[in-house]
This record gives structure tokens, C-alpha cells and sequence, in this order.
DNA sequence: ATGCGCAGTTGATCTTGATCAAAGCTTTCG
DNA sequence: CGAAAGCTTTGATCAAGATCAACTGCGCAT
């Protein structure tokens, strides 16, 4: 029996998390804004979240290479730092707007809101489903289908219609692609090649990708 | 300039998330126990507390293939389910007992208890830690390399000192453990004689490991 | 006790992606 | 406009791990 297909599993990829308007503007209130310029880097030590541009959210493996854990997206919710310190920090791709919420603000202010809590919870829970997808996209897919995956993931969706022959603006790097999916810059290469050699997609320009056929793509994930 | 170490990464992975003895009781209280046999599966339809025993957290990918997310351990609180549907199966690799909560019971009866709620995001959020650190370990870590940190996971720990000489006993077998790291039965039949043969460890009887050098094994781990 | 069956180990070969190397493009800056 | 630097692409080779296959050893049941 099989399960789920992975385009289904990737939709549901929200490290933005679903968020209230009431619980964005409360947590707005209750941190501290911050600006990034493209390239500008952040040592997360708290709760944050994005409310302008792109980030790639990364740590230094023992061996110096980079690991992105992530790209962020408006609406993200940083919560990996909620309590332990595992180096994350996030460096901006675009211009940023971010929140920066001290967990012992979050507590201290959560006053009787069980429900705000709770929206916090379950963003959190979506984050880790959204993690448990991506172990398994490391674990199982092959390297184009990862990055097939990846082009599918509702991260780029933010001003496109998501359909056949939408535009898509990649604001990194293949080398950042590939630190992300496991992938070196050669392989992100020679993988988008072979998606456009299938017409799955085109490349218009420099960090810009065009989804000729957005099934096709998808099916091609569900191979692993 | 290099990062933390992978082991002491490692250590932060509790999927037994550090709840309070008030939690787990409020917990045990408002959920619903469950019993499960070795090899008992369970469709997880929300979040659930363990109890007692350990269980692999898997899924079913769209080919067909088994990818084990996590093995749970005693205290392990398992939010995945919180409100997707992602298909996650709990199954028993020894005798468990679970406490089953609905999300819409946590919600109900949370109350004004803004502290245990926070304490709960606290836990999620210390699973997406540990999430980013697996991910990176199937990203960028050798075969060799993450059977020596599956070894060092305190998923393992529960029942010895965790010095040198301690013994481990892994109820999962050797195609567990590779769905897990995403590597392939042989691949991890290899590792272990790699291991064995640098001495870091012994496999005295079946499903139980001796770890004889255990700062040879962390070492080992941070060539990644 | 004998034999079957399954988990694990080991060996040989093949494939995928990493590595090493070089050549195009773009963008930037003088 | 032209040179330089940085991405990106493509090519050739190599190595790690998958795959295919055989064998070992232990547990269990007849």
C-alpha cells in the first residue's frame, strides 16, 4: 500500500505558520522589531517572526560546512530557538522585517490567553511535520527529485498563481539550494537541467524559474 | 570557524520532551490510554503521550517504501499529529502503553493555564531542534558516521549509566535502523563492523550493543 | 535432534552523486 | 566599453553506497 503522495505531504509545508491576525499583531506588540539588508545575519536567540522577505535559516556543521535548515517566508515562525541553543542563525536574502520575541516575554505575557497558546502550538506542530517530510525527502528521494520537490514547496508560491507557467523568483543560490537538499552546486545544476529538459520548467532568467507543468513535476516526486 | 559539535547536538534530542510531572498527569488525565503489543499499529490521530515502551513513528512513502521518522522513548510526546493529516503511524517495538489526546480536548480543557501551554510549545519546540539536527545528519553525515550517532542518541540511554561499557539494547532491527537513517539493511550491517572493528563497539548478543569507547564515537561523528 | 526460516553478515558489481576541472554567462565596477 | 569576479553549466573521473547474491548463525517448531 502506498501513501501519501508527496506533492499532497509538501503542500502542507507551512514553516509559515497559520497564524491569526490577533496572534501576529500580539506578537508584534509584545517583541522587538529588527531590520536585515540583504546579507545581514542574525544569531537567533529567540522566538521570531518574519514579517518581510526571504531568509535562509542555517547553522555551521563541526566540519565548517553550512547546513540550511530552511528558507523562511513572510509569515514564518522561528521557534527552534524557543529554548535550547543550537547556533541557528538567520541571514536575509532579500530585505527583512523580522519579530524577535524572547520566550520569557511569551510567557510572561501570555496572561489567560490558553487559545493564543494553543495557536502556538499548533503552528509548532506544523513545523514539525513540515521537518518530518524534509528528513524524508533527504532520506529517500533522489537528487532531482529533490530539487523538484523543492521547487514545489509552497515557500515560492507567495506572488505567483501556482499554476502552469507561473514565475517563481529563487532569491538563492544553487549553492544554497544544495546545502539545504544534501546537494552540491554541480548536481543542483545538472538537476535543473534535466527538469528543463523534460519541459518541466524554464529558466527566463537568473533566480528565476517558470513552471511549464506543475503535474509533471509532481508526479515526478512521487517516484520515491 | 566551526559550529557545535554534532554529539553535543545529539544530546539535545529528546523526542521525550522534558514536561513536568503536572503536564504529564493533566495529560494522562484528559487523554485517552491506549495499549499496544509488539507490533501493534496505531493510526495517529492526535497527539499522544508515551507511557511506556518504545515504538517507531513512520510513514508510508508514495513508492511504497517505510520511512521510519523516530524511534519514541519512555516520556516522549508526540505532536506530528497535532492537526495534519500526515499519515503517521505508531508502531510497537516493545510492549507500550499511551495516553491519546485530542487536539480539540487539549483546547477545551487547557483552562487558563497559559504555563502549560508554554510548556507544550516548549517540547514542540524542542523536537524541531532535533528534527533540524536529524535533517542535517541525513544531509551531510556518511553512512558510517550516522549509525555512530544513532548509537549515541539518549534515546538509548534509559536503562544504563552511558559511560564506556555501557549496554544498549536496540529493539529495532537493522532495516529499522536504515529507515531511519536512509540507508539500506547492508549499508548498516556494514557500519556496524566498521564500528566493531575501531573498537568503539561490541555487539555481545542480538539487539543489544556495548559501547566500549564512547568519545571515540563522538569523534567519529564530527569528521561530518 | 533435525530442519526450516529469518535476521544479519559478507562479497561482487553497478549506479548515483561527489569531486576535480574547465568553459560560459552575468553582473559589477573602473 | 571592457575587464574582473562570481555564478552557473557542462564534462571527466572517482568513490560511497545501493543492489544483487550467497552464506552464516541463531531461534523455533515439528
Amino acid at each position: 500500500m502506498t501513501g501519501a503522495s508527496f506533492s499532497e505531504l509538501l503542500s502542507n509545508r507551512p514553516n509559515a505558520a497559520p497564524l491569526s491576525e490577533d496572534t501576529r499583531d500580539w506578537l508584534t506588540k509584545i517583541g522587538k522589531p529588527v531590520t536585515l539588508l540583504v546579507g545581514d545575519t542574525l544569531d537567533l536567540t529567540g522566538v521570531c517572526l518574519v514579517a518581510q522577505g526571504t531568509g535562509k535559516l542555517w547553522w555551521t556543521l563541526p566540519n565548517g560546512a553550512e547546513h540550511i535548515c530552511s528558507f523562511t517566508r513572510l509569515g514564518s515562525l522561528l521557534l527552534g530557538e524557543y529554548e535550547f541553543a543550537s547556533n541557528l542563525r538567520l541571514s536575509a536574502l532579500e530585505p527583512m522585517k523580522l519579530i524577535v520575541i524572547q520566550p520569557s516575554e511569551l510567557v510572561a505575557r501570555a496572561g489567560c490567553s490558553a487559545a493564543r497558546s494553543l495557536e502556538l502550538i499548533a503552528a509548532a506542530a506544523a513545523q514539525i511535520t513540515a521537518l518530518q517530510v524534509h528528513a524524508a525527502m533527504l532520506a529517500r528521494m533522489a537528487a532531482c527529485e529533490r530539487v523538484a520537490a523543492f521547487l514545489l514547496a509552497p515557500i515560492h508560491d507567495s506572488n505567483s498563481d501556482c499554476g502552469d507557467g507561473s514565475l517563481i523568483h529563487l532569491p538563492m543560490s544553487r549553492a544554497e539550494i544544495g546545502d539545504h537538499l544534501g546537494l552540491t552546486i554541480e548536481t543542483v545544476s545538472r538537476c535543473f537541467s534535466v527538469l528543463k529538459s523534460h519541459g518541466f520548467i524554464a529558466c527566463p532568467a537568473r533566480q528565476q524559474v517558470s513552471i511549464l507543468n506543475r503535474k509533471g513535476l509532481a508526479d515526478y516526486c512521487e517516484r520515491a
